[in-house]
DNA sequence: TAAGTGATGCAT
DNA sequence: TGCATCACTTAA
C-alpha cells in the first residue's frame, strides 16, 4: 500500500470517546522489517479521565506511564499471565485517556497473521484485543511508541477513503463495555457493526 | 463455563 | 510479604 499516511498529531487531542469513534475505519500496522503487518480498525473503547476502570484513574505508575504521555503515544500493557493490548493515548501530557483497539480486519501480512495465529481462520486473527496483538507482533517493547511517526515499528495510517471502508462495514454503533467490573455500562465501545471480524465479547 | 497465567497494587 | 484482581483467550 503505497497510500499510508500516519495520522497527524492533532487527531488524537480530543477526548478518548471522540478519538474511539474516528478511529473506525484507519489502519493499525506493525513494520517487521521490510514487511507490513495490520489491519482495519473496526472496534475500539474508550477509557477516559475519571473512569474508575481506566488504568490511569489511581495515578502514574511504572506501568501506566504512557497513558500520561502525548496524544498518538502506545500504551501496550500485559495482563491475564498471558496477553496483551495495545491503546493510543488521546488528550494532552498528563491527562490519562486512551482508546483500546480491540479488533482489526486483516489487511497486510495476511501469511505472517495466519502462522502467529496457529492457522487458525482468519475470522480468529485479530477479533480481539489479545488476539490481534499476539497476530501483529506487538508486545511492552512497543510500549511509549509513537504512532504518529512513519519510522516507528507500530504506527496508525489514515485510509485514503474511510467513508467508504464505513460505508461497506457500517453502521457505527456503540455500547456497554466488556470484561470490566467498573463502569462496564458507559457507553464507550465502538464498532464497525457489518464487520465480521468485530470480537463478539 | 472455567482454568490458566503472572504482573500489579493495596493491605498487612 | 500476601493476596485479590485483572481492559483476555482457549478448551471443554
Amino acid at each position: 500500500m503505497t497510500t499510508l499516511a500516519c495520522m497527524e498529531r492533532r487527531f488524537f487531542e480530543p477526548d478518548a470517546a471522540q478519538v474511539a469513534a474516528a478511529l473506525l475505519g484507519h489502519y493499525l500496522v506493525v513494520g517487521h522489517g521490510d514487511s507490513l503487518r495490520g489491519g482495519l480498525i473496526v472496534e475500539t473503547e474508550a477509557y477516559r479521565v475519571d473512569d474508575p476502570a481506566s488504568h490511569g484513574f489511581r495515578g502514574e505508575t511504572a506501568r501506566n506511564r504512557s497513558m500520561f504521555g502525548e496524544p498518538g503515544t502506545a500504551y501496550v500493557y500485559f495482563i491475564y499471565g498471558n496477553h496483551h493490548c495495545v491503546n493510543v493515548v488521546c488528550r494532552e501530557r498528563g491527562l490519562a485517556e486512551a482508546v483500546l483497539i480491540r479488533a482489526l480486519a486483516p489487511r497486510f501480512g495476511m501469511e505472517a497473521m495466519r502462522r502467529c495465529r496457529r492457522g487458525l481462520p482468519d475470522r480468529q486473527w485479530t477479533s480481539g484485543p489479545g488476539k490481534l496483538c499476539a497476530a501483529l507482533g506487538i508486545d511492552r517493547s512497543h510500549d511509549g511508541l509513537d504512532l504518529c511517526d512513519s519510522t516507528s515499528a507500530v504506527r496508525l495510517a489514515r485510509h485514503p477513503n474511510v467513508a467508504e471502508a464505513r460505508r461497506e462495514q457500517g453502521p457505527i454503533v456503540s455500547g456497554p463495555r466488556v470484561g470490566i467490573s467498573k463502569a462496564a455500562t458507559w457507553p464507550l465501545r465502538f464498532r464497525l457493526a457489518g464487520s465480521v471480524f468485530c470480537s463478539g465479547r
